[in-house]
DNA sequence: GAGCACTGC
């Protein structure tokens, strides 16, 4: 069969248990089914029975106690050991190896000027081209790297043949029947009634907002009417506009939208470009669009723009990181580039706020046009419906344990009783509702997401209403499920009357596409969505808008210094948007399922990414354009941070060894903000390239950074599972499962039949292609930085040991350590895992790990933690004591009861024999320094030569880790994908 | 037993 889990488990607990009896080491851990036992004699062996913590503990302290206790039983776990071939092939590797670890220093009299501390810090350095760059990155500053900025050759210079080009182009485009026939369409545009004003704004002005809401044409006419003004003008050859979209989509269909207008082809006044993809625009006289992200990335070379002559910044409204970023940085720009026109684009709601940040820049509101939409509220609903919702939850029988829960409970409902109160005297006099209705809002879970109401409220409509969709928008995909299922099940909707659509991102595309059609007459159709089509898909036949007022959000929350994605009421902002998608075509209907009462209290808009997320790559971002310490600069943000999520985040890239205590960039700092990846998975390519694994390294990677291209194909979850565990190829990997799915991909590329194997894996074709592209771009950079042969990842000196599987995971190990967990037992239900930060944490169902009865190790390393029902981690590599090693820096010896062991910082630590330990140690000692050697001096690796020993001797390493673990390591690329990994037995 | 949505020369 093709899965190969059995197998393993039967290996690993043999040999461990082989071990127990022979050296009598008490590995002290449970992690594996067969080690119940040993736990519970552990337990035992502390003399309190049933594991009790000390009568005089409260509340809060008892917890603790209990953290602290798991925490310390953690050490030590497991033992290294390696079987004396190894030991005596990497002895011998040691001693063949002269101990002069520094290559002699010389400087190299380049970059005078600069700082003399920093070039005494960095004297070591000889490779004088990435020194050079270096250091003018790590002295500068954004007044410098402005001042350099301009005195670059701008591609912005009076030329009278390209502006009387221009002229008679645009007077020949505008005789054209196909530009009139546009014409006649854009002129009932509200945004072309305001030329004039728009136009004469921006002459007066150096900054100007420009509100209005979607429809009102202000995307695809401001731009337009610059350009041609400007070419009316004579000035075609010094006017070049960039304009920037949120997202890659919009970035194209504006561009080719506003290329239709002008009856041209992309590629002549009007032009795209995103990450991977472009369609450029000619040198003068154009209009660029392009995403946020890009922009920032021709920031960085260009910090001045001297390049442009207009900024578009549009859907400045969302509050994107990347355009509150740009929009801070302009501040500094601005007054150097006078002859930069900036304008900046919102939805009316907030657009005051950007005014009052630029100096009061005047704002011009552009009406928008859309068909009224009858909103309704809870209470309304209720009265339609005659739901009514189940009694609140009852008093518990007098059990301690559920006593806290329902007093917390008893709490909620009093405070919300406070809330509504009020609200409902009021109705009550004004006599507007039934008192059924007003008994129902006096019930607290009258608040919480009600599918049922839901499915009333359909009914309601589909009974009594006209003909027209039905969009509904939920939190989440669970709940999407959960109601589609409820629908179709009720059996009200038979197939010849209704059509129901669930719709998320984790959807395969081929059903997204199905929800834009129409249904034949007498067909409803009803969309199930999350925020998705809020946004991002939007379906013009729409007339009835059910809000559940709820959606989640990713949060940091700095307290606990963990990542959270909860569902939350909605913005005024949000609730704003949804109920303008039920009059695109004709007049529509709303649903809020929340009251009037508690509208008053939602927010205005929903809070900006900037104060939601970690802010690593905001740092390194900042820190590469030489905005000096990182605090001044967010303060200046028009919503800064708050100081301790600045704090998590500068002390996370210092753990890295992106920045030194300084708060400066160091060397790796430098490569990972050049790198378009997050600093972990950025650091984890460079490994990468260094240990010629990059075609699985790179897969992984990009999966983790951008998406994994596993879909939720709705009522085929488990052989979708079964899928993803069989290209774990018994590796206990989520990460392997990662880069076997692109591998297969591209080898079915070759044989011709990706869609087959797509459709087979439950594979997002999209999704690989876009992974696939992104491998390119980082063997692309790693390739000008120098750390690879060339920027093909598939190249052969790149991929010398991409078939080792045990490395590829040690190197995701190191990219992504610190962040491991431990397996403490294995029950039926799943693992019993912990993190240090964070104690008990469960595996998320779609990990391949989350089924398994026994692992290899008890050691898991994880990318993406998350907060939600529970702390779920997302993603699982079931990791080898030896693949820590080789991850963790800093590894000390030492002893404890009487016993030699080796201990990573984190609490983690392993048995190990002294020989062994200091071989180890040694070797990994020069690791480090090869490792801080490469990123200096950066350059291909020779194999044959002392670096090469010192990393093949950590593989050899590694490997044996897994060997010991009972997986086997070298079982990469094992033919075709059609012959699926086997079982030989 | 479950993952809002985006993005990067």
């Amino acid at each position: 069969m093709s899965y190969r889990h059995g197998r393993g488990v039967r290996n690993a607990y043999g040999s461990y248990r082989q071990r127990e009896n022979s050296d009598d080491i008490n590995d002290g851990s449970s992690y594996n089914a067969g080690n119940r036992q040993s736990r519970g004699s552990a337990q035992g062996s502390r003399g309190r029975g049933r594991g009790g913590h000390p009568p005089w503990l409260k509340g809060k302290e008892i917890g603790l106690y209990y953290k602290k206790k798991a925490q310390s039983s953690q050490q030590p776990t497991h033992a290294i050991r390696l079987n004396p071939h190894t030991e005596r092939k990497i002895k011998n590797l040691l001693e063949s190896m002269p101990n002069t670890n520094f290559r002699p220093a010389s400087g190299t009299g380049m970059c005078d000027g600069i700082d003399s501390k920093l070039k005494a810090r960095y004297d070591h350095i000889n490779d004088s081209h990435f020194k050079k760059n270096f250091l003018e990155i790590v002295s500068g500053d954004i007044q410098q790297n402005l001042t350099k900025s301009m005195l670059a050759k701008s591609k912005l210079v009076q030329n009278d043949t390209y502006d009387k080009r221009a002229i008679e182009e645009h007077k020949e485009r505008v005789a054209s029947p196909g530009y009139q026939k546009m014409l006649k369409f854009r002129e009932k545009l509200p945004a072309f009634k305001m030329r004039r004003q728009v136009l004469e704004l921006i002459e007066k002005n150096q900054v100007v907002v420009i509100s209005g809401e979607t429809g009102c044409g202000k995307t695809t006419q401001v731009a337009q009417f610059i350009l041609d003004d400007q070419i009316e003008r004579g000035n075609g050859s010094v006017t070049k506009i960039i304009c920037t979209q949120p997202r890659r989509i919009s970035a194209i269909s504006v561009a080719e939208r506003v290329a239709t207008e002008r009856a041209e082809r992309l590629g002549c006044s009007v032009g795209f470009q995103i990450r991977l993809e472009k369609e450029l625009c000619r040198d003068y006289a154009s209009i660029l669009f392009c995403t946020t992200g890009m922009l920032l990335q021709f920031l960085h070379s260009n910090p001045a723009l001297t390049d442009w002559s207009h900024l578009i910044l549009d859907e400045i409204h969302e509050r994107s990181t990347e355009s509150d970023f740009i929009i801070t940085l302009l501040k500094q720009i601005i007054p150097r580039r006078p002859n930069l026109k900036v304008i900046l684009m919102s939805a009316t709601l907030n657009s005051d706020q950007f005014s009052k940040y630029y100096n009061n820049c005047p704002n011009i509101h552009i009406p928008g046009f859309t068909y009224p939409v009858q909103e309704y509220y809870l209470e309304d609903v209720l009265q339609f419906t005659r739901f009514k919702f189940p009694p609140p939850p009852e008093m518990p029988n007098n059990h301690r344990k559920h006593m806290k829960r329902y007093k917390n409970q008893q709490k909620k409902s009093d405070d919300f009783l406070d809330f509504i109160q009020p609200y409902l005297r009021h109705i009550e006099s004004e006599r507007k509702y039934p008192q059924f209705v007003i008994d129902q809002l006096r019930n607290p879970v009258s608040e919480d997401l009600s599918l049922e109401l839901i499915a009333e409220l359909v009914h309601f409509i589909c009974t009594n209403e006209g003909p027209g969709a039905i969009l509904i928008f939920l939190p989440g995909m669970t709940d999407i499920t959960k109601l589609t299922r409820m629908l179709l099940e009720s059996g009200e909707y038979p197939s010849s009357r209704f059509i129901v659509y669930p719709l998320h991102s984790r959807l395969p595309t081929v059903d997204q596409k199905l929800v834009f059609e129409r249904p034949p007459d007498r067909v409803r159709k009803i969309i199930i969505a999350t925020s998705i089509a809020e946004t991002s898909i939007t379906i013009e036949d729409v007339v009835f808008v059910i809000d559940s007022g709820k959606m989640k959000l990713n949060k940091f929350d700095t307290d606990n210094n963990i990542e959270t994605l909860l569902p939350e009421p909605v913005s005024l902002a949000n609730a704003k948007q949804r109920r303008g998608r039920a009059g695109r075509v004709q007049p529509g209907k709303c649903y809020h399922l929340y009251t009037k009462a508690r509208e008053m209290t939602m927010d205005e808009y929903p809070l900006p990414e900037m104060l939601r997320t970690r802010l690593e790559q905001v740092i390194l971002q900042a820190k590469i354009l030489q905005l000096g310490k990182i605090t001044p600069f967010l303060a200046s943000v028009i919503d800064p941070p708050n100081a301790k999520a600045v704090e998590l985040s500068l002390q996370l890239l210092m753990t890295l060894n992106a920045l030194d205590e300084d708060e400066q960039l160091t060397p790796l700092g430098y490569h990972l903000a050049k790198i378009p990846l997050d600093p972990r998975t950025g650091k984890m390519i460079i490994l990468g390239a260094i240990f010629s694994c990059v075609e699985p390294v790179f897969s992984i990677a990009a999966s983790l950074t951008y998406k994994d291209a596993f879909y939720c194909p709705l009522g085929k979850e488990a052989e979708a599972q079964k899928r993803k565990l069989e290209l774990g190829l018994g590796q206990y990997s989520d990460h392997i499962a990662l880069a076997e799915a692109l591998r297969r991909f591209e080898e079915a590329k070759t044989r011709g039949s990706p869609g087959f194997f797509c459709r087979q894996y439950f594979l997002s074709w999209n999704t690989l292609k876009l992974l696939t592209d992104m491998k390119n771009q980082f063997a692309k950079y790693l390739c000008e930085m120098n750390f690879l042969h060339s920027a093909n990842p598939n190249d052969e000196r790149a991929n010398k040991n991409s078939n080792n599987l045990a490395l590829v995971k040690a190197l995701v190990c190191a990219g992504l350590f610190p962040n491991v967990a431990i397996v403490k037992s294995v029950r039926r239900h799943g693992a019993s895992v912990v993190t240090p930060q964070d104690g008990k944490v469960k595996l998320h169902p779609s990990s391949i790990n989350e089924k398994c009865q026994s692992f290899p190790s008890p050691y898991l390393v994880y990318f993406t933690k998350q907060l939600s029902s529970a702390i779920y981690l997302h993603d699982t590599t079931s990791i080898s004591p030896m693949g820590l090693i080789f991850a963790g820096p800093n590894s000390k010896i030492g002893e404890q009861n009487g016993k030699c062991v080796m201990a990573l910082p984190g609490a983690l630590s392993f048995l190990c024999e002294p020989e062994t330990a200091f071989i180890v140690q040694k070797l990994r000692a020069k690791l480090e320094w090869l490792l801080g050697y490469k990123i200096t001096h950066p350059g291909t690796i020779k194999w044959d030569s002392d670096e090469g020993a010192v990393l093949k001797g950590m593989i050899e390493l590694v490997s044996q880790g897994d060997e010991e673990m009972g997986l086997e390591s070298r079982t990469y690329h094992v033919g075709f994908a059609n012959e699926t990994y086997s079982d030989s037995d």
